[in-house]
RNA sequence: GGUCCCUUCGUCUAGUGGUCUAGGACGCUGCCCUUUCACGGCGGAAACACGGGUUCGAGUCCCGUAGGGAUCACCA
């Protein structure tokens, strides 16, 4: 319990140089989620490193997204760069070593190399002068430090996710620790912050698998040990390729104004990559019992949308009314044109629990909630409006009046007038039920119609059939 | 091209050598319910990439092929 060593860190590392998306946001979950069951702290690192590309609207962007998702991190976000002086230092270690040196070589000789290793059918290694002697540095050119990789053996890292991989050492690079005016690099900087942050575990993307070869050479000729790692698949998008902005690579805060709630957003993220047996609602509270990462997949998934709408419609229905509406309020006061007042509130809260049953994200209930806000006359869709043809106004009239002689407005006795005029009128339910259904909600998805007129009220539910009926 | 990773229904996945004539979920679809739209209930179609091994026995282990992905910056 004491020991340091003994206690799960991790850490989220995102670059600021955009939106959170939904690649990073899973990554972020799995951290979180693996740091709270284990009682560890979970640590956001700011990877700014990169000056020209790091903007403060992505580090707010970022933060914002985590907080959507409710993915609270320990102690303040850390910077990065403002850590470059340790960072150098650990270079100079290595330099006074022997185990890193100088380079010289212009970006059109490296340019060169990398060709030739290409056209050759090896690896670039950057080590043009690794062997060089120092004395025959050009005048006037500042250099970069490059660390000296192993040429002999091989690597073999345990990952806990795709298991041993391992390399030959003769494919490294000898890559760049001290840019040439002196700022450290991402590959150094890790390094350093993780093993001074004391992270012991480093859940990241699929795509730095190869870094952590790289990497892994650091804490060897530092002499420290290297976090567990684990590196998970990336996420396609739903036709297999790379995720771009047309499919999903959307930031989180896009997923939040599409309607979809953190609490499902969580879910089908973990479950996107990681599976408990059969089961495919799993709440925040059992995530943290069971999460691991032995269960994590390891091919890379692709994201469906259709399954995110499924597991938020699940989620919508676990969700208070008050949660609801809360959310769909502003939109509402929007559509309505007006503040939503004290009255359209109770009808709100009256029909939110039948309402919510048939929406899959919040804009479906906005617009289905909307029909119990003061917004006559309802604009029917062309659907409802082919059921208002003919003589159906002059029916729905007739069949107001008796509605006006109901002897309470309670759903039964509603019915029971509905259903008379029906027998003395010798028409169908069907007949009626569908117009009236029209003329009162514009055809918008809604619910039972007799709960949907109990709420609306007597005056409300005549003025809007009068609405279609004085029309024509 | 080098290196590394991956490969079960359309999609997410269960499966850790025999109980797999492969299970669940989403989607699709048939029926039922029904006052529209939904919801719900009960069914259905739908997959072990391919080829070799190993084994009494392979979705499960090994090799190869094919396909997909990642990476190869003085980006992170």
């Amino acid at each position: 319990m004491s020991s340091v060593s003994s206690t799960v860190v991790t850490r989220f590392a995102p670059s600021p140089t955009g939106f959170l998306h939904i690649g990073g946001a899973r990554t972020a979950l799995f951290n979180w989620l693996y740091a709270r069951k284990h009682g560890g702290k979970f640590y956001l690192r700011i990877e700014d490193t990169d000056r020209a590309r790091s903007t403060d609207a992505a580090i707010d962007a970022i933060m914002d997204g985590m907080a959507w998702l409710g993915l609270d991190h320990d102690g303040e976000a850390i910077s990065q760069f403002a850590r470059a002086d340790r960072h150098r230092e650990v270079a100079e270690v290595l330099l006074a070593a022997g185990n890193a040196y100088h380079c010289y070589a212009s970006s059109a000789e490296l340019q060169v190399s990398r060709d030739a290793a290409r056209i050759a059918g090896k690896s670039f290694k950057g080590d043009l002068w690794r062997d060089r002697d120092p004395g025959d540095a050009p005048d006037g050119v500042s250099p970069t430090v490059r660390i000296k990789m192993p040429r002999q053996g091989s690597t073999t890292i345990y990952d806990q996710v795709q298991g041993d991989v391992t390399v030959n050492n003769d494919t490294l690079d000898d890559m760049i620790l001290l840019r040439s005016d002196g700022t450290p690099t991402y590959m150094l900087s890790v390094v350093v912050d993780d093993h001074d942050m004391g992270v012991t575990h480093i859940i990241r993307g699929d795509d730095h698998l190869n870094n952590a070869f790289r990497q892994n050479q650091i804490y060897q000729l530092m002499g420290w040990d290297a976090p567990a790692m684990a590196h998970i698949p990336l996420i396609h998008g739903p036709d297999g390729k790379k995720l771009s902005k047309r499919h999903g690579a959307l930031g989180v805060e896009a997923y939040r104004d599409m309607g979809y709630l953190p609490d499902a957003m969580r879910n089908y993220l973990l479950r996107l990559g990681w599976s408990h047996g059969d089961d495919e609602i799993i709440c925040t509270k059992q995530a943290l019992e069971w999460f691991n990462l032995e269960n994590i997949g390891r091919g890379p998934a692709r994201f469906d949308f259709a399954k995110l709408d499924s597991i938020n419609s699940h989620y919508m229905n676990e969700a208070s009314a008050d949660q609801l509406i809360h959310l769909i309020l502003p939109q509402l006061e929007q559509l309505a044109g007006h503040k939503i007042s004290a009255n359209e509130l109770e009808k709100l809260h009256a029909s939110l629990p039948s309402l919510r049953e048939r929406a899959k994200k919040l804009p479906e209930l906005r617009d289905s909630a909307f029909i119990f806000c003061d917004v006559r006359p309802i604009e029917p869709t062309d659907k409802a409006a082919n059921q208002l043809n003919g003589d159906i106004p002059s029916m729905l009239a007739k069949l107001a009046e008796g509605l006006a002689l109901v002897k309470s407005w309670k759903g039964d006795d509603i019915k029971g007038v509905i259903s008379a005029f029906c027998t003395e009128e010798n028409l169908k339910m069907g007949k009626v039920m569908q117009p009236l259904r029209a003329a009162l909600t514009g055809g918008r998805p809604s619910g039972d119609l007799m709960e949907i007129m109990e709420i609306l009220g007597l005056d409300e539910c005549l003025a809007r059939v009068d609405d279609v009926t004085s029309i024509t």
